[in-house]
DNA sequence: TTAGGAACTAGAGCGTGCTCTAGGTCAAGC
DNA sequence: GCTTGACCTAGAGCACGCTCTAGTTCCTAA
């Protein structure tokens, strides 16, 4: 249960975000906060909500496939402030393009798999053997 | 050019697939070809015409995700002949399933960064800055 | 015959993105 | 005081999927 103090431990962020622990402290050793997380007088790490809500926009940009750079990149704009929102829109539409190309590329795949699918049913099926690969010999 | 002899070398495997002549002698080693390839006087691979289309549909298995190992396993399954078609069908619709979910999960990214790219237009348009990251204070 | 490119093997190396280890420190409850 | 568990740092290690290297051989064409 996290309480309302704002003041989160790793381990409640851990939990809030599905990232490791480990993987939260390099994401700092990264640079991919949007500022240097400040710790507690016994050096332990004190998370914000906004950096668990930033740390979940992270999460949909990896797992989307951005790579640790460029998310490193965006966050470096929004940490030099205001002024740059251009830069950190054409970033954004250059990742939503990925995107949109990799949802059609998956599509595409799909349909030739679900081909297969359709071919290795009617086989079953029939007890046909047309479509399905075989064994080729070793000449 | 490829001619009609059927014998090709992995350079023109290589060229028709998109794969590299490192990846086919990576996939040879890995065992995911259908049968051992046949090798020229000199020692050279002879690929037949069968050998490039099962490598296309290795690469949309590949492409969308299916690691090396299933791939590997279903190449085991198609060796081994006739007879084992239920495992073959279940390993396809099982991706086939993993596909249909990492395109769901690839659509819910896209709208959640299609919505920062609208925010950020908005934001550039009006000259507002409701709803885009500023850089936080560190305490 | 010889040059040059394509292919061969075995094995090392690499980029990405974490994950884990070692060797501690901190903090709360008993 | 003492135990326990969460946390700390620095750095090593790992899984995946190739990619590249070194040193050699093959083959075609001039």
């Amino acid at each position: 249960m996290i309480r309302h103090t704002d003041a989160l431990s790793i381990g409640q962020v851990s939990e809030a975000t599905g990232l490791s622990v480990h993987a939260l402290r390099f994401f700092e050793r990264e640079g991919l906060f949007l500022r240097p997380i400040p710790r507690s007088a016994g050096g332990r790490r004190l998370y914000a909500l906004s950096d668990v809500e930033w740390l979940i926009l992270c999460n949909r940009l990896r797992d989307s496939g951005m790579p640790i750079a460029d998310l490193r990149r965006f966050a470096e704009l929004v940490r030099s402030g205001p002024g740059n929102e251009p830069e950190r829109l054409a970033l954004l539409e250059e990742h939503e393009r990925a995107v949109e190309a990799r949802i059609a590329e998956l599509n595409a795949s799909l349909a030739v798999i679900h081909a297969k699918v359709v071919t290795y049913r009617g086989h079953l099926r029939d007890g046909t053997v047309a479509g399905v690969w075989a064994p080729a010999p070793s000449p």
